[in-house]
DNA sequence: TTCCGACAGTGGGGTCGCAAT
DNA sequence: ATTGCGACCCCACTATCGGAA
């Protein structure tokens, strides 16, 4: 049999739960917060492929044993490699230290200390046909019976009915979110769209501008980014991240006009900001408050994937407290509004 | 005509490796 | 030894354009 041909994955479109009437129509997974694998099982032995076919298998020893876990065939299988924290959640924070790693030394290490588990979600070619243009119930049915679970790799429920059910499910079990999935839908490789969506649980916060970067390129001369802080409890401001994203080109002007008349020499900051983000930064008076939506916080305090939401003049500073992020404001309460996870 | 999908380009938090300082 | 930078990972989002509806 033929080398198996070279597949990209196909990709969620971020977006809202499909509406009631069309539940029937689709598949709930949850949604792993790893790097995307493609693995290539082939006369016994795995080949593991990133998302941009970069060739990863090195990194990830653990998952070789996956080869012969699938029948004796020659299969490409499509999924996420996850990294669990000690609480039990996918931590990607975790992962990361993985995924550049290349020297058998230190993957050992990194193996021992923190294993990963490949979730795998599809199957798209079988021995020498390709299995792409079947739906989406038949790929998942082909998977289950393809695959014999081991101790590293599984194939995590694809779940039917009220996909509101298991959004709920993934918040309460400190997920990412859900992807749902078309369950008549082909797998078209390398494309993005709304036959695959992943709904995820963000969160909202309110943040006080202390700064901004100039832009690059077309935001050349304009607002690149808003250096974002939020007051401890002893009065200072902490510095909780940038946000570069979310704003119309009508947004900047008027931010870049709001923000010209406060400026000042140096940091509002209680604490340095660090170095390479201090460089270039404007400083500002801390007096504008806005909202920005995130995914999580880092290790460090950071917003991961923020996105400006827009000023709120009704706010005072000294009301943003960095205690919100931290507490308080549990998975599910944290400021979702309901255009955020369920479709108009 | 309007709408949608795909793309390019901006921005974020990270890690690692390597060249320049 | 430190710093800066690009290559990879994760990603959100806006603006644009051409083709589908």
């Amino acid at each position: 049999m033929g080398r198996l041909p070279t597949y990209h994955p196909m990709l969620a479109q971020l977006g809202t739960l499909p509406p009631p009437a069309q539940h029937h129509l689709w598949s709930a997974e949850m949604k792993w917060d790893g790097v995307r694998g493609l693995a290539y099982v082939e006369a016994g032995a795995l080949r593991l492929m990133s998302r941009n076919s970069k060739d990863v298998t090195l990194a990830y020893p653990e998952l070789y044993p996956m080869a012969g876990a699938v029948g004796g065939r020659d299969v490409v299988l499509d999924g996420e490699i996850v990294a669990f924290d000690d609480a039990g959640r996918p931590s990607f924070g975790a992962l990361a230290p993985r995924m550049h790693q290349r020297s058998p030394a230190k993957v050992a290490e990194l193996v021992k200390a923190v294993p990963v588990t490949y979730m795998i979600f599809d199957v798209l070619h079988v021995d020498d046909r390709s299995v792409v243009r079947l739906p989406y119930d038949e790929r998942r049915e082909l998977l289950e019976r393809l695959v014999t679970p081991g101790f590293r790799w599984q194939t995590p429920v694809s779940f039917r009915g009220d996909p509101r059910a298991a959004l709920d499910a993934s918040r309460a079990l400190g997920l990412e979110g859900v992807v749902v999935k078309r369950r008549d839908s082909h797998y078209r490789p390398g494309r993005r769209g709304p036959e695959w969506t992943k709904v995820k649980n963000f969160s909202h916060i309110e943040v006080v501008i202390g700064g901004w970067k100039p832009g690059a390129g077309r935001r050349g001369g304009r607002i690149g980014s808003l250096l974002l802080g939020a007051y401890d409890q002893g009065g200072r401001l902490l510095y909780v991240g940038h946000v570069g994203t979310g704003f119309t080109d009508a947004m900047l002007e008027a931010l870049h006009q709001e923000l010209a008349p406060l400026e000042r020499p140096g940091s509002p900051f209680g604490v340095p900001v660090p170095r390479e983000y201090a460089r270039d930064a404007r400083w500002v008076e801390p007096r504008l408050v806005g909202e920005v939506r995130y995914a999580e916080l880092t290790g460090d305090g950071r917003l991961r994937h923020p996105s400006w939401r827009g000023l709120r003049p009704d706010r005072e500073p000294a009301e943003v407290r960095i205690g919100d992020l931290f507490s308080g404001h549990p998975a599910g309460r944290s400021g979702r509004s309901p255009g955020d996870t369920v479709a108009g």
